[in-house]
Formats: C-alpha cells, sequence, structure tokens
DNA sequence: GTGGTCTAGACCACC
DNA sequence: GTGGTCTAGACCACG
C-alpha cells in the first residue's frame, strides 16, 4: 500500500488520508483483514505526526471500515452496512445530485459521464446481496 | 429561488448556499442572465451575516457561475469553462471515483447506482456540444 | 449542566464526559437545541485540556447526539436512530445480558433489579413511536 | 464450556473471556467447584497468550467468582458478596443507569426494554436469599 | 511491539 | 468569538 499526502492542499491531511483508504477499499486494492501499517510505521513513513494517524484509524474504525485490535494493530473490517435501508437511500440521493451538479458545470455531456461512470465502476468492489 | 439555510447542520452555511445555487444552475432552475437578490436582500431574508452572502457570490464569481455588474446587481453567468479538456476529465474522474467510494460503502450494488444516477441525470442541463 | 470528573478514576476524562453528556440527553435534562459550553469555556470550568473536550464532542456528533455548527457552538441534536431494526435488537441484548450479568454477581434477586429498573425507567425521556 | 473469542472484535480478549466466565457464571452454566481448564489448556484451546488467560483468572479470583487452589486448578467459587448492601446497591443503580442512557439512544420504548429484561431474566441465576 | 489517552500550544476556517 | 486541524511528546493498557 501506497499513500501519498499532499501537505500544500487544503485538504486537511486526515482527510486525505481516510479518503485514499476508504477507496483502496472499496476498490478492494485493501481486502478484509489485511493488516495497515502501525500508527508509528505509518507516521514515520509519511512524516505526519503520530496522532494524526491514530485519528485516521480511529474515524475509519467508528465508520466500520477499519478494525482496531489492541496490541495486534489495524485491519481491515469485513464490509457490513447497519444504517437503515431509508438513510442510505437518502445519502446517495444527495452523493448523485451533488455529483451531478459538478459534472455539469464542468461541462461534460450526460452520455459522457453515465459513460465514465459505468467503466469505473467496474474497478470497485460492490455488494451482491443487500445487507 | 428559494434557498433553505439548515444551521443545524454540521455544513458551513456559506457553503449549504453555494451548494444550492450551484445546482439550481445545473438544473436550469436558475438561468443566466437571471438577476439574484442583493447582498442585504438575501441576508435579511435567510437571518444571515450580509458577509457570509458576500462570501458566496465572491466565490461562484471566481468559479465563474455568477457574475457582478456593479450597480447592477449579480446575475448568473453564461456556462463556459475556461479548463482545458484534458484538466476537466482528470477532475470529472476523480469526482466519479470519489462517488463511487462512497456509493460502496453505503452497500449498494453497481446496477441500482447506475440506475438512479441515470434517474437523476434527466433532471439536470446537460451540455449538448463540447465547448 | 454541571459536568463532575474524578481524575483519579481509571475510566478516562473524557469516556467520563461523554457519558454524563448522553446520560443527561436521555434524561431529558439537556433537550434538543440546549447550547453546551464551548470548548473552551468547558475546559477551564473542568481543569481539562481544550483537546479533551473537543474529541467528546466530536465522538457525541459521530453518535448524533450533539450536532456542531462551526462558528455557532455546540448544541444537542434532535433525537433519531439511523440503525437498522435488526442491529439496534442485537445491541439492545447484548446490553441487558451484560447488565443481567453483573445484577445477578452483586447478588441481587430478579424482582429487585426488575422493580428498580422499572423506577429509574421513569426519569428518561423515552421514545413513543419507532423510527 | 465452550468460549468463543473474536480476535476482530475492538474489545480486548481478555475482557470477552472475563465477560463470558462472569455471564456462564451468572446463567449457572458454570456451576460452582466446577473445574477449569489450565492456564495451559486453554491458551492452547482458543490460541492465545497464556499471560493473557493468566490475567484473566486472576482478575476473576479478585472479583471472588473464581478460586484457584494450588496444585489441583481452578474453581468456580461459592457466591458471596463481601460488599455492603449499600455499596451493592448504589452500584445497582448506577448499573441501571448507565444500561437506561444506552437503551433510551438505541430509541428503544421503555416497554420494550422492561419486557425484554423480564424475558432475559428468566435464564440467568438469581438468588433467593439476601446476603 | 501495538494502539489509547492526555497535555500544551500553534494556526486556520467560520460567523 | 466559535470549533477544526496539526504537532510534539508523555504515559498507560494490551498481547
Amino acid at each position: 500500500m501506497k499513500f501519498l499526502i499532499d501537505t500544500s492542499s487544503r485538504v486537511p491531511i486526515y482527510r486525505q488520508l481516510t479518503q485514499q483508504i476508504r477507496e483502496s477499499v472499496a476498490r478492494g486494492t485493501l481486502r478484509p483483514e489485511t493488516k495497515l501499517p502501525s500508527v508509528r510505521e505509518l507516521s514515520k513513513e509519511l512524516v505526519i505526526n503520530p496522532n494524526t494517524i491514530a485519528r485516521v484509524y480511529t474515524e475509519l474504525e467508528r465508520e466500520g471500515i477499519l478494525n482496531t485490535r489492541p496490541g495486534l494493530g489495524v485491519f481491515v473490517a469485513h464490509p457490513k452496512s447497519e444504517l437503515t435501508k431509508k438513510v442510505r437511500k437518502e445519502r446517495l440521493v444527495e452523493l448523485v445530485d451533488q455529483f451531478l451538479t459538478e459534472a455539469v458545470h464542468l461541462g461534460f455531456s450526460s452520455n459522457e459521464v453515465i459513460s465514465l461512470l459505468g467503466q469505473r465502476a467496474e474497478q470497485f468492489q460492490w455488494m451482491t446481496v443487500e445487507t
């Protein structure tokens, strides 16, 4: 696993990192039970304060994406969604609309967007059954 | 135009407003040359600090979505993208991947996502020609 | 609102505080939309590092109990449960069993426990409708 | 007796084990004078560091739930509470309130909680006489 | 060795 | 003024 942090970005470091881990998990690059680098390791590698890494791991744990085992390390969790169907649908609609808004402003056509989405979607790990 | 601000949201007010204006323009609800309310009007209507409104207008103008004509008011700009094809494409790919990442974690299937996107896309105003 | 921190307890400070706030909200002592003391205020009052307070607020926000509005302060959120009926039921059963285990070891009779629970339950703010 | 350790839980192993033993005793599944597996046996069976098992036994002995008889093994102790009535009552009230706090936040009604508690209580071994 | 907690103090974004 | 982010460094719990 390689993570890239851009300290000159306005996006907070911890958010860049959570996003990258979230995406790797969604793509299946990081699979369940994979051990992530330890807080200290990663903090050295990325030249970032250990607290910041710890924060990332804590936050992803609360989201159910990671799984920390005291004394052992941090691992990718098995996927599960505990949210109500209703809430999940609402969030998805919101995401879709925000995404479409930006796509329109970038000047793309509907077809271009849908086509690209279809292509990229193949690179992700989708649920086959509803939870 | 009606804007709705939820002060009990953790999303900053200025961001809620920019998002709503951006989305209205993308949907065609707000069309080019439409005059927006003045900073003072809108700040009274939404009971929001005028500075916050001014900030919103400034930001959207910087994005090329609005147009301030001194002494006349603020107007919706004609769509134009000053970005190169390459940059726009890169940005879109980034957006798509972020969107897909979140959709996966919400536990949806690929088909559900693509289908919803297709539906919602019909409500937006798309470019028919490349700029 | 009065919060009491016992720095000599083995229970982490941030956990003592989250527990007290959670309980106050559950009892209705802290009602929705109530503003909590600012991070700086509370950190002075309790002689605790501001970061620790901030952590408490962040965590309770993620649980949906609080609601922070940047620049304005932290408020008690309106109650809502976004978890699946199934997950909620599982958690409740687990809580009940843990509770009963401890009650047995304390040497109480079933009747004593149920009776006390009934009494104390009256002091809490219960849902009237399922969400 | 079967103990199940979930190494992918954020709950420390030693705590999972103490909890399971405590609960088994409270349910009467483990009865007084029952011999528990030796530290070595159990550590092999559960694939857990022997130190961790030893720690569990030590802690439960301190609580008066187990009894180590040197050379013979570890046994379930006869129930006895050395705490005064007052202390035990205070502790129970604290437990009840914590339990109710969580139940409220899970979005249950008072009746649902009391009813479930009544059901589960039947599976435990209660004192019939005050000690 | 692992992660969790806490402190101290800096700087930024928001209203 | 508010909270959010980040750093530096200490100490504890866990296996």
